[in-house]
DNA sequence: GCCGTTTTCGGCCCGACTGTTTTCAGTCG
């Protein structure tokens, strides 16, 4: 059984939470919260690493002690403190510990009242018994109740595109800037952080506790308030004085770890950095824009999208930041559908769609015949697509349109359609849709069977996931990516909200692998080419410039690009 | 548990809101 970082970061946060119940020294359980988030972002699989006799890489916050425990779980799964831990409390209490208005001192309190899981907590709400604990009154009791009932505990997160539906429109309505994970692309997002800049505070909270989407009002304070909107989602507001803007900003964008790595540096220095400023003593030295919060700690700005504290802060100090792709960027789009198959549009529609959305060049890549679900494409269909886009091609003037398919890679390994169609393609990408269970030993070697086929260009959605609703498939990523760059391909970020596959983990490591990155909307319909800005969002996260997005390539370059893979291949 | 152009020991980010705790702890971001 192969131990992944996520299993190991997950190790680390466990034993986190039972030091926490075991009121344990506060900067040794942030040293294993620290070393989970950081073993959790890494590109390199640290088990594969150490498996092949290779060495750890030094990792921030991670120590000698830490080290050996990443050997030990990396070897066996688990490790001896995480054992002994579990031993000292009963199995599922640190569930509580996601409740709201729980923290680990109330989990004590429950433990000592033998109050050990979720269940253990509603029949002791129903009974009325939390409201006397230490610790406890009527309100918080009420509160927890609601909670465990509600089965809150399983934070609620939401994709990136549909937090956008609720935070744009109320962003306007309190006249204010979205900061937070939304700001910094994150694919997923916990709540809504909102800074409006004010010298009325009073005024500013009115505005959001008036917004007809409110269904309950969390906190209201004088700076702050907290509010849950119909759709579950949480915003919190946050009012700064217009001086204070950049310093707010800075600190209500994250993340957690930037601000605490940021802060320090300050320290460094001798100052202090809070929301309102930076601070030299009592003089405010700088804070009116999120610049001079960086320049006072003597760096270039740096974008919402890398501030996970995952080294921008040392790329940042040497001059070493990434030129982060934008949207403007991208030429064109390589993966697209049409009525032929699952598409809704005709080919000229999406055209049309795609060169009024800015782009320059569209691959059109309906599914291949083993899709049947979607009408998917024999040799025959394709053939008369292919007549009918060097028709569109003819007649229609800036855009072009290139031949595609999204041909399904079967079990074996082998592609759904023959050589000798795929090979009068100008571009085609190759898909898993089936058998999302296979063996890791399985899918890898199926997936570089694939990439051995010469015709192929692109590996479409590569781990196949939907976020919160299917995991990725089981595969040796760094296999795949070493393939890709041996062949000349390329991997595709998927930019479907649903989707954003590559992660940004994956991204970095396509760029340390030197792997180039197709941003592909995968429209189904002429509204299809929005979702290119979560892409983007995805890509920049993950580090990637301009040079390492395929797409951004100007047409030429791309189809010289496309024809040295496809002599790379013949060789 | 980590870490060092003040330190190998003694620090470790900073502030707001709530509820119950009569002066502040717990939680959250």
């Amino acid at each position: 059984m192969a131990v992944h970082n996520a299993d190991i970061a997950a190790a680390f946060e466990e034993i986190a939470d039972l030091l926490e119940l075991g009121d344990e020294n506060p900067f040794r359980i942030r040293a294993y919260r620290n070393a989970a988030r950081v073993v959790g972002g890494l590109s390199l699989d640290l088990a594969a690493r150490l498996a092949e006799g290779g060495e750890l890489p030094k990792l921030p916050g991670i120590g000698e002690d830490l080290s050996a425990k990443i050997g030990e779980i990396a070897a066996t799964g688990t490790c001896k403190l995480l054992e002994k831990l579990r031993g000292r409390f009963p199995a599922g209490i640190t569930e509580l510990l996601r409740l709201p208005g729980i923290g680990p001192k109330r989990v004590r309190a429950l433990h000592e009242a033998r109050i050990d899981s979720l269940e253990d907590l509603r029949r002791a709400a129903r009974a009325g018994q939390l409201p006397a604990l230490p610790g406890f009154g009527e309100k918080t009791a009420q509160r927890i109740q609601d909670a465990a009932q509600a089965q809150l505990g399983a934070a609620r997160r939401f994709k990136l595109a549909v937090a956008a539906q609720y935070a744009e429109p109320l962003a306007k309505h309190v006249d204010g800037v979205v900061a937070g994970s939304y700001r910094r692309m994150k694919e997923t997002v916990g709540d809504l952080d909102f800074l409006v800049v004010s010298d009325d505070p009073e005024k500013a909270t009115a505005r959001l506790i008036g917004y007809p989407e409110v269904r309950e009002v969390l906190a209201r304070g004088t700076t702050r308030s907290s509010v849950r909107l119909a759709s579950g989602i949480q915003a919190d507001l946050r009012v700064v004085p217009p001086t204070s803007f950049g310093a707010a900003l800075h600190y209500f964008t994250g993340s957690k770890a930037h601000n605490i790595a940021v802060r320090k540096l300050g320290i460094a220095r001798g100052l202090k950095i809070n929301e309102y400023g930076v601070w030299r003593g009592e003089r405010r030295i700088a804070g009116e824009t999120e610049q001079s919060v960086y320049a006072a700690v003597g760096l270039p700005y740096i974008e919402p999208e890398l501030r996970e504290n995952q080294g921008e802060l040392e790329a940042a100090r040497v001059g070493a930041l990434p030129r982060l792709v934008r949207l403007d960027d991208l030429r064109g789009d390589l993966h697209a559908h049409t009525r032929a198959t699952d598409g809704r549009a005709s080919a000229r529609e999406m055209a049309l769609a795609a060169k009024a959305a800015g782009l320059q060049y569209l691959a059109i890549t309906d599914h291949s015949r083993r899709l049947a679900m979607a009408r998917g494409l024999d040799s025959r269909r394709l053939e008369k697509q292919m007549d009918e886009i060097d028709d569109l091609n003819g007649e229609l003037s800036g855009i072009a349109l290139l031949k595609g398919i999204e041909v399904d890679i079967l079990e074996d390994g082998a592609l759904d359609l023959p050589d000798s169609i795929l090979r009068k393609l100008d571009l085609v990408v190759a898909a898993v849709h089936s058998g999302f269970k296979l063996s890791r030993a399985r899918q890898t070697e199926r997936i570089l069977a694939a990439l051995d086929n010469p015709c192929v260009h692109v590996l479409a959605h590569p781990s196949g996931r939907l976020i919160g609703e299917r995991q990725p498939y089981d595969v040796d990523m760094l296999a795949v990516m070493r393939k890709a760059r041996e062949r000349g391909l390329a991997l595709e970020l998927n930019a479907h909200p649903d989707r954003l596959d590559l992660n940004e983990v994956h991204c970095r490591m396509a760029k340390d692998e030197g792997v180039p990155v197709a941003i592909a909307s995968d429209a189904h319909g002429t509204d299809g080419f929005g979702v290119l800005r979560y892409g983007v969002g995805q890509a920049r996260r993950g580090w990637l410039e301009k040079k390492d997005v395929l797409n951004a390539r100007p047409l030429a370059e791309l189809r010289r690009w496309l024809a040295r893979a496809s002599a790379k291949a013949k060789r």
